[in-house]
DNA sequence: GTAGTTTACGACTAGTGGTCGGAAACCGTT
DNA sequence: AACGGTTTCCGACCACTAGTCGTAAACTAC
């Protein structure tokens, strides 16, 4: 049982790992995780795992994402990892152990045994989801402005975007409607920015995958 | 490890099963799968137990689903299972066991264990990948009319679809690509149906998730 | 007030999917 | 050979969505 916990932070995509002390790749960086205990179900485990590392309830997005099963991925023993991708918002700092820091997807540290693979899936599963569900819940704070969010949403799929376009979009979907509330505008001066928030936070896909879709009929 | 293998039969979209002997869950339906072997991969292990049910050669997909834990998934014994979801083309007749059969998938028989959501969320993921993927070159044959691409579409999918829009879309995200040669219509006459091909028979993605994309820049 | 900054929003363009109808190409019958 | 019936092909049109740009609005600092 391994995590992929991915959060936002200073613009950065980043990826919660902890630095092994101990032989094999000592010294390389490692996804939290453990084993699955008797009786337990995998989300009850991974959840006691990461509960070791970070608050679960900071937690706002889980999901399963798979399972790698290589004979050799882990030198001299047979286990078997069934990843998952964990979310964390952007708002929300993290008490750390020490051993634990928060590394940046795009400049990853040398990891420890196939964990930067899982890293990977996990990154591009989440970038996928943000296209086409309203998965944003999860990586930003409970109420923001656009600016706000296509910031967060620029370091997350590691490109820039429209502000214009992102409103509309996600206004269009229903993922996001506006408090009704004003952003006070900060030291710079500028127009203050309207503060939306999500219309949800349970994850529902928003582009119905536009072809071949049935006839009105 | 368990395998939902998929496949259109007479225009209906089906699944591989076979009925249990013996306790518990006998007479139930069950997914063909079994345990990983020692020092054997996941990917070699499904193939292997796929083996003992089908030609494997006749496999066109084959994608790891989800991994399942619950801890009463089978009574009185912890047994975690890996799905698979695996695709055959519409025009392979299978040689089957005895205690084999294809059962349709929108009207299943009691399913022993979890299989009956695993079938769900196979079934679940196959329809979503016709839609943003090429993966129609699993289910269907090596060349084809529109027409009967488009009966293969409409039985996986479950619901009908326009042939025009069908032509176009996956001529123009380069799905499909024509053959040069006509079918020779049948006996009912009609004007000759030009033959299209899947251009690749590599799993890509087709629909860049429309939304949220770089600007050119 | 003026300059500067940031956000909001309308307008235009391009691309994609849904739908329809007519033309094309074939068969069988007369 | 001509005709109706059938099937496929394909252009035309509409609707909707996303990408882009320019301008107006609303604020701060001087």
């Amino acid at each position: 049982m391994l995590a992929v916990v991915a959060q936002v932070r200073d613009g950065e995509l980043c990826v919660l790992a902890w630095q092994r002390a101990r032989e094999p790749f000592s010294q390389t960086w490692a996804l939290p995780g453990g084993r699955l205990g008797a009786g337990e179900s995998a989300d009850a485990s991974i959840t006691r795992h990461l509960a070791a590392k970070v608050d679960v309830a900071s937690l706002s997005h889980l999901e399963q994402l798979e399972t790698r099963a290589a004979p050799d991925r882990v030198p001299g023993e047979r286990v078997l990892a069934t990843a998952y991708l964990g979310v964390v918002a952007a708002d929300v700092r993290c008490r750390l152990p020490l051993d634990t820091a928060w590394q940046r997807a795009d400049a990853l540290p040398a990891m420890a045994f196939d964990h930067g693979l899982l890293v990977g899936s996990g990154v591009g599963r989440l970038r996928a989801k943000l296209s086409y569900t309203n998965l944003g819940f999860a990586l930003g704070p409970e109420e923001f402005t656009i600016s706000e969010l296509r910031r967060i949403y620029e370091a997350a799929l590691g490109h820039e975007l429209d502000p214009t376009n992102l409103q509309r979009v996600l206004v269009r979907r229903g993922s996001i409607e506006p408090t009704g509330e004003l952003s006070p505008s900060g030291r710079t001066g500028g127009r203050p920015a309207t503060r939306y928030r999500f219309s949800t936070r349970e994850l529902t896909v928003t582009d119905p995958f536009a072809a071949l879709r049935p006839p009105r009929a």
